[in-house]
DNA sequence: GAGGAAACTTGCCACTGACAAGATACCCAC
DNA sequence: GTGGGTATCTTGTCAGTGGCAAGTTTCCTC
């Protein structure tokens, strides 16, 4: 791949990598010139696609929220897709971590608020298989105690607080645990 | 109070301006060279004290691992003590967001440590209210599922995606939600 | 009150994010 | 095809940051 003044496809380039530098050292420690570097262009080329820092990582939560609503969207099963979500903050740690940090990016941005949103509904819809709840206020405490549990699982999965001796496929270590809710 | 060579209480304060400043603008946003500013003393002071920023943060983890322990010992009931663990995320929110980055500091720092197995230990001790299960990985469960639904819903509190209709006061909402997991 | 340690300062360097201005490549109307 | 407009990327610069080294002031102990 010959050197050309034009990248051709930088931005998906430099999402991409900010997800894996993210993972491997958090969202702090993030460097625009270093993205830069490593996709071999100038340290003022990403300023063009995005803005600044916190467009980057706009455009990234907003990745994330869409690659959420695919993922829970796909499982069939209520604790299945409660297992989705726990799998895809592991796999996709780094647009995760950047996900549920506001300060980090423009929360209100439109597109990212519309991702959210479309997040939002794949976790409503496969909350929808439980049975129906006699009030409304009941059902929302459900919906949101299914959020809490994966979430906080995710959370503290990530958060390298948990007890070294639930392995290393947080899927398996998260079934026995998110069944407990839904009995 | 007159300007001295000395501050003569310098730690404590730069660690709780950091807290502060951490609450307004999230961690990745912290400047060593403005929590000195706010204290009155020179850009180098911090590192005399904490080394380094992952060397503060790593005290302001400590400190935090011990207030959580300290506010969760200080329920009697088990419910109680999962709105403490909320109540503390939300009204200690600068610690709590360090506390489980674990990038941002020296997370095997032999401090941090001791104080994450005290705040384990409070966790585990306001548990052992629930009936006993029947197997030890049936109780490993129970308290992974407990710790999990209280620190997901601390997580997406602090994280600035719950409805807003839900209110300002996060124990009265999570009341309902982690009540379904103890019943 | 002397000596040594603790607390803090000044000065410096490499790195970062943001901005401005310029260079290059692409693309569409004609 | 080609000329002009635009998207893409570069070079140059500036203030702010973290970390290090060396120096200064205060405290504390014997």
């Amino acid at each position: 791949m010959a050197r050309t003044y034009h990248h051709g496809n930088l931005r998906p380039v430099l999402l991409a990598t900010a997800a894996e530098a993210i993972e491997q050292d958090g969202p702090a420690a993030l460097s625009l010139r270093d993205l830069a570097r490593r996709a071999g262009v100038s340290h003022a080329a990403p300023a063009h696609h995005f803005g600044d820092k916190a467009g980057l990582l706009t455009a990234l939560a907003t990745e994330g929220y869409d690659l959420l609503a695919e993922a829970v969207g796909a499982a069939d099963d209520i604790v299945e897709a409660g297992l989705a979500y726990i799998r895809f903050a592991v796999e996709h740690r780094g647009h995760f971590e950047v996900m549920f940090q506001p300060d980090l990016y423009r929360n209100d941005d439109p597109d990212v608020v519309a991702a959210r949103e479309r997040a939002g509904r794949a976790l409503t819809d496969a909350l929808a298989a439980l049975p129906e709840p006699p009030t409304a206020k009941e059902g929302r405490a459900a919906r949101l105690a299914a959020w809490s549990i994966v979430h906080g699982f995710a959370g503290l999965w990530i958060g390298g607080v948990l007890p070294a001796d639930l392995g290393d496929d947080p899927a398996a270590a998260a079934r026995p645990v998110i069944s407990r809710l839904f009995q």
